[in-house]
RNA sequence: GGGCGAUUAGCUCAGGUGGUUAGAGCGCAUCCCUGAUAAGGAUGAGGUCCCAGGUUCGAGUCCUGGAUCGCCCA
């Protein structure tokens, strides 16, 4: 960072600062599972630490840092030079590095301990693939309330976590392996298999933390709970012993979505992640009725049937019907088909013949012969509720082993379940022509045998979204097997009621997304048969089939036959090696499932403390959450394996509030990929624009929950706007107080009640601001918060700073000064401390230099400070009265342009046109106004006179509910009115009538709106209840003062070019046509006042040796400026 | 097929409880400023508020239906 031409600055700390950098290479935030528990004299030690750290002084330099700063005025000057805005990620990084120093993040959570906590829950990603923006999104989501709170004085611990087991992580490995599929792992070994699964879950850790660390996401990593840890296991054990004790656990024979490459079932949130939309063949297939039907079908007949899974045609059982419809025979060329009558015209055409109607009852029990004749069953029309005629043909094929719906049919009419098909998903000998072949791949040939056969009445193609494994992309088959289910349909009422107390934002998803899933909820399928995963702490007897569930790994040592391992890896295969013994006295052995994954990471409310295991309270405090965040997906997927175990566990949603986030998407609204090319790495993002940039821009872009387009242009635009202008405000105000002459915090300065209007204004809009940051916060928007900084920063900058910047170089009223510099610093200050959640790294680097360097006793980190309240400064009719000012302004400003009038040509006045009220508000700023515009006088015009031209309208807010459907007569009624006459009554006091319809009303001065304009002789502007008219006419002392205007707009430039320090005072001789020696002459003090020169000579002749000389052109006359030092 | 959400300027987005002339940033055009300067600012052009009905004195806002897009589910 290059140092600005500042005096007295104090440049030498600065390098001091840098040196240190490298001195003490802490790694806050790495993973250190083994740390215990600090005494507590190491809080203090290391918040003084913190605070040396973060002043960037050992103590004892700290004199020698006043004495180098000492400026030439003799004064002390703290204040560190501000570098350009484009050097942001260097000055984001020394905050890190003063972070880590200072152990910044540990002392902002340990200060508070004691306090009221406030409870955060981190959802365990898995670190086994490299984090994307995706993360970055959820990071900081789950960062800025924490820091909020904890400036609130909360307690807010924040323990990290990972997701270790499951699916991903040994797809990952199988993939390392080259290996692929049970068989394999299993020919591999599954303790090998696991230990490289242990060890690849860490695998970008590294990245993870390096990524967390350096987005400010304060979480603490050394202590992160880990999904496969032995505590967390032992905990999850407790929970599913507890509900199998409760009786909540049951294993059952069900059809379920089946991944035949991962040879596991899956759960219906995982099922919810994986619709594709597929074309799969579907074919309408000929049932021939047997001969002993012919009474009903009234001759041979076949029933017609549609299915899109061929493949499950071999294992075929039945054929089932609607009740209660009516069935129709179609003649179909020499051919007879059985279909729903409602369904004749989608399937065969409209002008299908119909030869008979025959009620399903009629039709039940007869049999038919089976699209293949490969495997025995009964081959009987059956009569099923769920079959409809909504789409195919009104007949469903039923193979129990394939669907829900089959297998409900199949136990109501005593049917077997034969299942021709393996755990890998392909044919067995029971079905020769695809024997070995996978199901899906083996639709071709089925279909062509039944075609040989004259079986297929008709194929198509079919486009429907289908489930695919969420993992592995293989599409899922329905599948009759055991699994272990949790019976939370029992308490799916208890969640809904526990649910509608949630706050959700945003809140639709409590009774929409999430609260019609709960509604719908199915028992939980928990077991997964697979190899890295919790294992289910099942075991079932040999003899009497009991099953034992073990809760904690005591117990289990308690009751093993034989030894247990010390220390014990509760995974597989060590836990599948040892026996229990049953209560009758026999054998049991582990069931072999584990756990679903899910189920870990809804158990982290308690499994990270290792509850219940830790003592009676180590929940307090702790549970439930006030706060968590993730992605919507996770409504069927964390969020609701939380609500379920919290329900189930201690009757008690895990969380009181949540926030969920959107997609992010690339510019185009394109879902990011790494097949098409269009992510954008986060670190991409960091290294140009910054992690202050990368938050501000998805906290403030649009709702958290909406998608994000997301681009590196957009951030660059949002740092554009809003962070590059605090930093030059911030710039501004530190480069003129850091003047020998300048300003430090604690300096004298007026009370608020007699510093300017402006000044006043700054720090109402400044209170009203804190107000709405802390309410919106507190609500959870972070975006209307932001908006709302946006809009204070952009005020301070672009009006307060823009209309008071001389007031910080002029000396002739140092109280004025001081007022100036006191709101200012006052402003920003605050502004360091409403920022801080969202942009840690600016904050602190803002209060660093605005507070804890000139303070001893104020906390070195804006993140140790406190959350800042509003200061009874409020003064909304002066807030009323500027933007009136603001408007005027405008309103002048669009007059000027129009009447081709440049700024810099003074006017003789500015007329403003207004009601009375607002004239009288707006009087104390009329000097702003007159400044801005460059007029002498401003004069407010509100009497209906030769000036003005009023105009009346009626005020549709308080005429509208009175008058209803009158209201169109009433506004001719206002029309009609003469407006000079009745704007005397009204500013009388007095009121006026009006007969509308033959009913006389009576109109106040509120049932009026007034629109005033200046008449004649004036450029004028209109808008809103305001409208601004400007003197035209040039005399020549405005054309001399305009003249002058452009001189001294001239010799500044001269000095810049002479490479003048703001503050030098110099020479100046000045040369140039009659016409501009008069301007000289006219305005000699000022101009001299104006560029600092002590000396003003005019005429041929320099009488100094000139540093810079320019010759130039002022209004088409030649000018010559020579100018020197003093 | 069902549920939820979205649709406002060329682009990205704001628009409590219905109320006078629908806003901002970017981009564009025309300019200004030169003591925030490797910055800053102004003015202007640009909108059938997705469509069609309805309620109402009055609809971007409320209701009904539809279209398109996204997510989720069958």
């Amino acid at each position: 960072m290059q140092a600005p031409r500042v005096v007295g600055a104090p440049r030498g700390r600065a390098h001091r600062v840098r040196g240190r950098r490298h001195q003490r290479p802490l790694r806050v935030g790495h993973g250190r599972p083994g740390v215990r528990p600090r005494p507590p004299g190491r809080v203090a030690r290391r918040a003084r630490r913190a605070v040396r750290a973060l002043r960037g002084l050992p103590p004892g330099d700290r004199a020698r840092a006043r004495v180098a700063a000492r400026g030439a005025g003799g004064r002390v000057s703290r204040w560190k030079p501000v570098g350009p805005a484009s050097d942001w990620t260097s000055m984001e990084e020394r905050v890190l590095q003063r972070w880590r120093e200072g152990d910044v993040f540990r002392t902002s959570v340990e200060m508070r301990k004691g306090h009221d906590p406030y409870v955060f829950y981190e959802g365990p990603p898995t670190a086994n693939g490299r984090p994307g923006s995706h993360h970055v999104l959820s990071r900081v989501f789950k960062d800025i309330f924490p820091r909020f709170h904890t400036m609130r004085g909360r307690y807010v611990e924040r323990k990290a976590g990972w997701d270790c087991h499951g699916l991903p992580v040994e797809l990952e490995v199988e993939k390392q392996l080259g290996i692929s599929g049970k068989p394999e792992i299993e020919a591999y070994g599954i303790a090998e298999f696991n230990a490289k699964c242990r060890a690849s879950v860490g695998e970008y850790l590294d990245e993870w933390e390096r990524l967390t660390e350096r987005i400010g996401f304060w979480v603490d990593t050394s202590e992160a709970y880990r999904t496969m840890d032995t505590d967390y296991v032992e905990s999850v054990w407790w929970s599913l012993a507890t509900l199998h004790d409760k009786g909540l656990v049951y294993e059952s024979d069900k059809v379920v979505p089946y991944c035949p490459r991962c040879g596991t079932a899956l759960s219906s949130h995982e099922v919810a992640q994986g619709y594709k939309d597929v074309t799969d063949p579907s074919i309408y297939v000929k049932f021939p009725l047997r001969a002993d039907s012919v009474a009903v079908t009234g001759g041979e007949a076949s029933l017609l049937v549609w299915t899109t899974t061929p493949w499950t045609l071999p294992a075929n059982q039945a054929a089932a019907i609607s009740p209660g419809t009516d069935y129709a025979v179609v003649v179909d060329g020499d051919e007879r088909l059985v279909m729903a009558q409602a369904l004749v015209g989608a399937v065969m055409g409209e002008d299908a013949a119909v030869e008979r109607v025959i009620p399903a009852a009629d039709l039940a029990g007869a049999g038919y012969d089976p699209p293949f004749d490969l495997i025995p069953g009964r081959h009987q029309v059956v009569l099923s509720d769920f079959v409809t005629t909504d789409d195919g043909t009104g007949i469903v094929h039923i193979a129990p082993a394939f669907g829900e719906d089959d297998m409900r049919a199949a136990r109501e009419h005593g049917l077997d379940a034969p299942n021709p098909v393996d755990r890998q998903g392909l044919f067995t000998s029971k079905v020769p022509l695809a024997e070995g072949q996978f199901v899906k791949d083996a639709d071709r040939a089925l279909i062509t045998d039944l075609e040989a056969r004259g079986r297929v009445q008709r194929e198509k193609p079919y486009e429907h979204s289908y489930p695919h494994c969420w993992r592995c992309s293989t599409p899922l088959l329905y599948y009759a097997k055991p699994s272990w289910y949790i019976r939370t349909t029992d308490v799916r009422d208890r969640m809904l009621e526990l649910n509608a107390s949630v706050g959700w934002h945003p809140d639709h998803v409590r009774d929409g997304r999430f609260g019609r899933w709960l509604e719908g909820n199915v028992d939980w399928a928990i077991s997964r048969e697979r190899y890295w995963g919790t294992p289910l702490p099942f075991w079932r007897c040999d003899d009497c089939s009991e099953v034992t569930a073990i809760g904690s790994f005591a117990d289990l040592r308690e009751r093993a036959i034989g030894d247990v391992p010390d220390p014990l890896d509760p995974h597989r295969p060590y836990v599948d090696d040892i026996d229990v013994r049953c209560h009758c006295g026999g054998v049991a052995h582990r069931v072999p499932e584990v756990a679903d994954v899910w189920f870990d990471s809804g158990a982290m409310p308690f499994a990270q403390h290792h509850h219940p295991f830790e003592g009676p309270d180590d929940l307090a405090g702790r549970f439930p959450a006030d706060f968590v965040c993730e992605a919507l997906d996770q409504t069927r997927g964390w969020f609701y394996s939380l609500l379920a175990e919290g329900t189930l566990l201690f009757d008690e949603s895990p969380y009181r509030n949540v926030v969920c986030l959107g997609l992010i998407l690339d510019g185009d609204g394109q879902k990011m990929s790494k097949s098409k090319g269009n992510v954008v790495e986060p670190w991409t993002v960091i290294d140009h624009a910054g992690a202050d940039a990368f938050r501000w821009y998805l906290f403030t872009a649009q709702s958290p929950w909406e998608s994000f387009r997301f681009s590196l242009d957009v951030v660059d635009e949002t740092r554009r706007r809003f962070l590059f202008t605090l930093w030059n405000t911030y710039a501004f105000l530190v480069t003129y107080a850091a003047l020998p002459d300048g300003w430090s915090p604690g300096d004298p300065a007026p009370p608020v009640a007699e510093r300017s209007e402006m000044d006043r204004w700054a720090l109402s809009r400044l209170d009203g601001t804190i107000e709405q940051v802390t309410a919106r916060l507190a609500e959870y928007d972070p975006t209307s918060a932001g908006r709302a900084l946006e809009d204070l920063v952009d005020d301070l900058s672009n009006w307060y700073v823009r209309t008071s910047r001389r007031r910080f170089w002029r000396s002739d009223d140092p109280a004025d000064t001081a007022a100036a510099f006191a709101t200012l610093h006052e402003c920003l200050t605050t502004i360091s401390l409403l920022v801080a959640p969202f942009c840690p790294f600016v904050a602190d680097e803002m209060w660093g230099n605005l507070v804890a360097s000139h303070d001893d006793t104020a906390p070195p980190s804006v993140h140790l400070a406190d959350w800042p309240a509003p200061g009874a400064r409020r003064d909304e009719q002066l807030e009323r009265a500027m933007a009136a000012a603001m408007e005027a302004t405008t309103l002048g400003r669009s007059a000027r342009k129009e009447a081709k009038l440049k700024v810099r040509q003074p006017l003789a006045e500015a007329v403003i046109a207004c009601p009375p009220s607002t004239a009288r508000e707006l009087e104390g700023l009329t000097g702003i106004v007159a400044e801005e515009l460059n007029v002498r006088d401003v004069r407010f015009v509100t009497d209906a006179g030769g000036l003005v031209q009023v105009s009346l309208k009626p005020n549709y807010r308080t005429l509208g509910p009175r008058m209803g459907p009158n209201m169109p007569a009433m506004a001719d009624a206002v029309a009609a009115l003469d407006p000079t006459a009745t704007v005397q009554v009204l500013d009388a006091g007095g009121t006026v009538t009006v007969s509308v319809n033959g009913n006389d009303e009576v109109l106040g001065d509120d049932d009026l709106l007034r629109e005033v304009r200046p008449s004649e002789g004036y450029a004028v502007a209109e808008g809103g209840a305001l409208a601004v008219g400007l003197a035209t006419e040039i005399t020549p002392e405005l054309e001399m003062e305009g003249l002058a205007r452009d001189l001294v707009r001239a010799i500044q430039n001269a000095r810049r070019d002479a490479d003048l320090k703001v503050e030098d005072r110099i020479r100046l001789h000045l040369d140039g046509s009659a016409r501009i020696r008069e301007a000289i002459d006219a305005h000699r003090g000022w101009i001299a006042g104006e560029v600092l020169a002590t000396e003003l000579t005019v005429g041929h002749g320099v009488p100094f040796t000139p540093l810079h000389r320019e010759d130039g052109e002022i209004d088409a006359e030649p000018v010559a400026i020579s100018l020197s030092r003093a």
